[in-house]
DNA sequence: TGAGGGCAGGTTTTT
DNA sequence: CCTGCCCTCA
């Protein structure tokens, strides 16, 4: 029995756990055999702190008994599953399944030759609301593209469609698509980009009929955070004055902007998901109004923002409401079921009652919840648009369908959602492979053979991935990959743009744009020695008094005036000579570069990223709009390049990524390891049926990434620093074993 | 302002 | 358990 709670303490474990009948075993966890398989027999469900012994060591047996607790469902919600069921199931009544093109006219693309039914319903239908659910792998961008290009084959003005995406890349390569497609420039005036670079572009060309300045800085989270620490100490917020300390800046931060996102009070809020900071409320809501009052004084505007201002002025402001519905008549949006409910609402405020609005998504795949996207937007579509359409595309163009069986199973199970069936045309009979290992090593082991065996049939690297629901899952395949010397990819991790010199740089040029952006000068000040937060406040003070000039004389008695001096007369010799943008870099790095050999250690590898900034910044000639742009859709966030050892260059490196990040890729092979249950799903989102649903969404999300192999794999037990994991998945028991092999 | 200890927090993160 | 934030004190 002692020793059973040693080895807990051992792995963290706090808990007690009773047993009767182990003997006396000296040892510590990672030489001892026996000690793994015991702990391999014991599991715990969802509170994880209760072992209930596994039925048997093989995978097979234990897949046969489910013993997991059903979670209880409160009528209120139940009722709402019952209501969105009958709303989703009214669709059918809705549904278009095949399109015709405007008779007599010529057209530059085949239509119908190059879409399915399904397809080809969803791109000529251009006049009412029209919700498109598009399966995973179904040709969701195809759709786009080439109703984009059908709308302008038929004569619709191109700087009169909106395309709203979620990220600047699927923007630039729909639009890149079209281009091609119709051999054609006009493409370029496509209204086309994220929410948030739509949202700036409006603000900033009618930012005198909203009353706000058009030369705006936008701030990032992490910055949002900096400023809030300010206020923070500046309100004397800090410090424990009620038994429990005052939250954090980040998560000062994370609860301001879910009151924003999910349209919350402050108490609503914390009391909902920060029930423990309670205490703080009122001081919270003086923070946020503090923090409001902050931007606005600075010329600020962060990612929320830039949502709720266009939407309160297509609310409120008439004058700009008329001035878009007149620009814009027809709005197609990419990932819908993404959306949060002010950008719902931007949408539906510009579309009006026009309807010629086209919403492409699909439900099954709706995996930021916890950023504020509404799941219900979508579901919703058809009772907020009683007059929509509805298309529904099924066939899939990417996987074999022996995983589709298999995706289909998965969200089956779900409890709400449009009902859909995928299915191909290719059919092999293959299966995907469920197995379970000793332990993380042999798990990774078998991984990376698999993938040397499967690349035997002319494949490359960049055939694969290994999908995890959180980075750390990938650590021993990372440790695998390297040790058989194979070229990987870590997709996710800190971005460029997020790097502390690129942000020190970034914050130098917003300076130039707008003299007044307190938060860029804080963080500049204080790279100077002797300068902490306090000087650095009195010296933006200052800059505030003068309405922006920069004269710093009346530090010339302070030890840290020659700095700050200089510092001065980098700023006046830009602005004054009005520089061009590759020439305020060049002044900027100047300064920069000794300061950063000071501070950083590996200074070297940070001189390359700074290279990487003027090779982006050369692009570009308009100062605000690089600033705008790299704030809005940093470059290169997708590969975190350091992590690729270069032994085999020729071939493209193989993808670890997180599911989320993996979102609207595939690959020929897929592997999914960790799959155990309080890891995936995890053991914090397992509390509320929400939360379960959107795991399971999640899951189906790295499942369905695969073309022809999927592979979900687990260790017999994975023990973090509170609890052991060793059962397998949930939502590999929901799913029927006609559809999968276990060994 | 900078250094040392105490303790909160611990997935995912298109903008 | 371990990390990194933040508070406190010199």
């Amino acid at each position: 029995m002692a020793i059973i709670r040693n080895l807990f303490e051992i792995k963290g474990a706090k808990r007690d756990l009773e047993f009767t009948s182990f003997e006396e075993v000296i040892v510590k966890k990672s030489e001892n055999h026996f000690l793994e398989q015991m702990i391999a027999g014991l599991t715990f469900t969802s509170g994880f702190d209760r072992p209930l012994p596994l039925v048997s060591n093989n995978l097979a047996d234990i897949l046969n008994s489910s013993d997991f607790e059903n979670l209880e469902i409160p009528d209120d919600q139940r009722d709402k599953i019952e209501e969105l069921r009958v709303v989703t199931e009214s669709i059918d009544r809705k549904i278009i399944s095949t399109g015709a093109l405007i008779a007599g006219k010529k057209f530059k693309i085949d239509y119908l030759r190059e879409l399915n039914p399904q397809q080809l319903a969803a791109v000529t239908t251009t006049e009412i609301p029209l919700l498109v659910i598009a399966g995973a792998g179904s040709g969701k961008t195809r759709v786009i593209t080439y109703k984009v290009s059908y709308l302008i084959e038929n004569n619709v003005d191109p700087s009169s469609i909106l395309l709203l995406t979620f990220t600047k890349k699927a923007a630039t390569e729909m639009l890149n698509r079209v281009g091609k497609l119709l051999a054609d420039q006009s493409i370029l005036n496509v209204l086309g980009g994220t929410f948030h670079s739509f949202s700036n572009y409006v603000l900033r060309k009618y930012g005198n009929l909203i009353g706000i300045r058009n030369n705006f800085s936008i701030i990032d989270t992490e910055d949002a955070a900096d400023i809030l620490d300010l206020l923070k100490t500046e309100l004397n917020f800090s410090g424990r004055k009620k038994g429990p300390p005052f939250p954090r800046k980040g998560k000062i931060q994370t609860i301001l902007s879910k009151a924003k996102n999910l349209e919350l009070s402050i108490p609503q809020v914390v009391r909902t998901y920060f029930d423990e900071n309670s205490e703080y409320i009122k001081e919270l809501e003086q923070m946020a109004l503090a923090f409001d009052i902050y931007k606005k004084a600075s010329n600020l505007m962060d990612y929320d923002d830039l949502m709720v201002v266009l939407r309160d002025n297509l609310k409120h402001n008439l004058q700009l409401r008329v001035a878009l519905q007149k620009s814009i008549k027809y709005i197609l949006v990419d990932e819908y079921q993404d959306t949060n409910n002010t950008q719902r609402e931007i949408v539906e405020l510009i579309a009006g009652d026009r309807g010629r609005i086209t919403v492409v998504g699909d439900d099954s795949q709706s995996i930021y919840a916890f950023r504020g996207a509404n799941l219900e937007n979508i579901l919703r579509f058809p009772q907020n648009f009683p007059d929509c359409g509805v298309v529904k595309i099924e066939q899939n163009y990417r996987s074999e369908q022996g995983i589709l069986n298999f995706t289909n199973d998965i969200i089956l199970h779900a409890k709400i959602g449009f009902k859909k069936k995928l299915f191909s045309q290719r059919f092999t009979g293959k299966k995907p492979i469920i197995k379970r290992f000793p332990d993380g090593i042999t798990e990774a082991e078998y991984i990376v053979d698999r993938v040397l065996e499967i690349r035997n049939n002319n494949l490359d690297f960049c055939d694969f991935s290994i999908l995890t629901r959180a980075s750390w899952h990938s650590n021993y395949i990372q440790a695998e990959l390297i040790k058989r010397k194979i070229p990987f990819v870590v997709v996710g991790g800190i971005k460029f743009s997020e790097r502390r010199h690129i942000k020190d740089i970034v914050a130098f040029i917003k300076i130039v744009i707008n003299p007044i952006d307190a938060i860029a000068w804080h963080r500049i000040l204080q790279l100077i020695e002797g300068v902490g937060k306090v000087r650095a406040r009195e010296i933006v003070q200052l800059i505030h008094q003068r309405s922006g000039v920069i004269d710093f004389s009346d530090f010339a008695e302070r030890k840290y005036y020659p700095q700050i001096k200089k510092l001065q007369e980098l700023f006046n010799q830009i602005i004054d000579n009005g520089l061009h943008l590759f020439q305020i870099i060049e002044c900027v790095f100047e300064f920069y570069k000794p300061i950063l050999q000071q501070i950083e250690d590996d200074f070297e590898v940070r001189l390359k990223d700074l290279d990487v900034f003027r090779i982006i910044a050369e692009k570009y000639d308009d100062i605000e709009k690089f600033i705008a742009d790299f704030t809005l859709a940093p470059p290169s966030n997708r590969y975190q390049d350091q992590t690729i050892p270069m032994t085999d260059t020729e071939s493209k490196p193989l993808v670890v990524s997180t599911i989320h990040s993996a979102k609207g890729l595939e690959w020929h092979t897929v592997f999914v390891p960790f799959a155990l249950d309080g890891l995936f799903p995890s053991s914090r989102s397992v509390g509320t049926l929400q939360e379960i649903e959107e795991e399971r969404r999640l899951f189906y999300v790295a499942a369905s990434r695969a073309k022809e192999n999927l592979f979900i794999t687990m260790p017999s037990y994975v023990s973090s620093w509170d609890a052991v994991f060793t059962k397998p998945s949930r939502f590999i028991y929901e799913i029927s074993k006609d559809y999968y092999l276990t060994d």
